[in-house]
DNA sequence: TTTAAATATTTAAAAGTTTCGATATTTTTG
DNA sequence: CAAAAATATCGAAACTTTTAAATATTTAAA
């Protein structure tokens, strides 16, 4: 994973409405779909699809189109690259 | 660790001038000074300063003062905290 | 004790991000 | 096929970040 990509994912990750996304799978188990992310946080569709559209480009939600919903799952192996890099950074 | 410093970690992550500087550790091992950061990047001292102050603001670089120098440290326990917070995403 | 060196702060401009309202696109259902 | 539902895009305002020039502060050395 290059420093580009590193820099990526951690702005991506720089957002509190984008962590509470990524924290809703711990409870959703598998994949949260777009619509349930518009009910949980306090802000517009748009707003919504923007932060969505972040954590997508990061490569850290994985998209799956469902007829007109969308469903998004945690790409672990790119989580897994970003925190392999962190722990680089150590000793 | 709670979100915000999630958040504030993240975003210190976010910025290829301050990834340059985490990952110079590795090859100065222990400490890095002030003025090497400076001769490191292609940036004014002033946009340096403000770069080691993100890091420092997000716990990640420890300051120690050594007469007018500036020596900086890596703050490995909460950058493995950070990491915990990210594992804690998975599954 | 003046001068020089290292780092920090202030100010302002440029660039980037977040947000929302309005509108567009895509897909399903009646 | 028209209407509705779900999501995306556009455009603009508000806010934040990055950068550098100028200046201030702190400490060491002459």
């Amino acid at each position: 994973m290059d420093n580009k990509k590193i820099e990526k994912i951690s702005r991506a990750l720089s957002d509190a409405n984008r962590i509470a996304i990524l924290q809703q799978f711990k409870k959703k188990k598998d994949c949260l779909y777009c619509a349930e992310v518009n009910d949980l946080l306090d802000l517009t569709q748009p707003s919504v699809s923007h932060h969505l559209k972040q954590l997508v480009d990061a490569d850290l939600l994985l998209p799956q189109k469902e007829g007109r919903n969308l469903k998004y799952v945690l790409n672990q192996e790119v989580l897994d690259e970003y925190i392999a890099c962190l722990n680089e950074l150590k000793n």
